[in-house]
DNA sequence: TGTACTTCCTGTAGTAGATATAGGTTCAAG
DNA sequence: CTTGAACCTATATCTACTACAGGAAGTACA
C-alpha cells in the first residue's frame, strides 16, 4: 500500500519536488495516479525508481544513460548483458576521467610549488596558463 | 600591428566564433575595435586573453575561476599570492574529484566482476543501484 | 566598376538539467 | 469551518554555450 504524496517522496529520496515533476514531464518517471483534487499519489514503484535514477546519477552515470539503465530494468529478460555493457562502458569513462585529472593534478602541483608567493612580476601560474608549461 | 578578423581569431585559438561573440557579452572578453563597416577587429591582446581562457577551462578551472585569475592577471601588484590561492582552491578539488571516482572505479569494477553476464533474473548492476551495496 | 562569393553582423531561439517564482487550489488538523 | 501547509500549473531563470535567420560588409577577379 503505497499513497505517497509528493512531498513526502521527496523527503524519502532527497529529490527536490521540482525535479520530481521534471522527471515526470521528461517521461523519466511514469506519470502518477492522482486525488480527485489533482494531487499527485505515488506508490513503491516510483520511490524505487526514483531512488534508483538518484543513485545512478550520483555514480556519475549520465541522464541518458539512466534512461537507458531504466528501459533495461523493465523487461527481466533484456537484463545483465546489456546493462552490464553500460556500466563496463561507464566504468572506462571513469578510468579516463581519473587519468585526465591526475595529469592535471601533477601539472597544477608542479606549477603552485614553482610559485615563490609574494607580489613578483611574473608568476608561475599566470605563466603555465599562458604558455602551457608547468 | 595585430588586426585580427573574427574568424582569424577563431581558427588561431579553436574557440567558436559564436563563443567569442559570447565571450565579449558577458565581458569575459574586451569589446574589440570595428572597422567603419562594423566588422569586428581584434588585436593580439585579445588572442592572448582567448588562449589563456580556453586553456583555463581545459585546466578545469570553473568559469567563474577563469574571471578571477583575468582580473588578477591584470594590475601586477595583484599577482601570485592570489592567483597561488586559486590555483591551490583548485588543486585541492582536482584531488578531492580523483579520491571519489576513484572510490566509484572500485565499486564498479567489483559490480561488473560480480556480474554474470547472460539472461539471469537478477543482476549485480541493478543490485548496485538499487540498493547501493557493491 | 560589376558581380559573385565568403565572411561577418545582430537578434533571437534552442540545448540539458534542472531550479525558482507567481498565483491559485486542495488537503488535513483543530 | 477556518486556517495554514502542501500542492497544482505555467512560465521564467540559470549556465555555458550553440545554432539559426536574414541581411550587410568585405574581397577576389574580370
Amino acid at each position: 500500500m503505497g499513497g505517497l504524496s509528493i512531498g513526502e517522496l521527496a523527503r524519502r529520496t532527497g529529490v527536490h519536488i521540482e525535479t520530481i515533476r521534471y522527471f515526470e514531464k521528461i517521461g523519466m518517471l511514469d506519470a502518477p495516479d492522482r486525488t480527485p483534487g489533482g494531487h499527485r499519489v505515488f506508490d513503491d514503484g516510483h520511490l524505487r525508481t526514483l531512488k534508483f535514477i538518484k543513485r545512478a546519477r550520483e555514480l556519475g552515470f549520465a541522464p541518458t544513460e539512466v534512461r537507458t539503465l531504466l528501459d533495461l530494468d523493465g523487461p527481466a529478460e533484456a537484463c545483465c548483458d546489456e546493462v552490464r555493457a553500460v556500466a563496463v562502458h561507464h566504468l572506462e569513462e571513469v578510468r579516463r576521467k581519473i587519468d585526465d585529472l591526475t595529469r592535471l593534478e601533477r601539472h597544477l602541483a608542479a606549477t603552485v610549488e614553482r610559485c615563490s608567493g609574494g607580489h613578483v612580476p611574473d608568476c608561475a601560474v599566470i605563466d603555465m596558463l599562458e604558455t602551457g608549461r608547468p
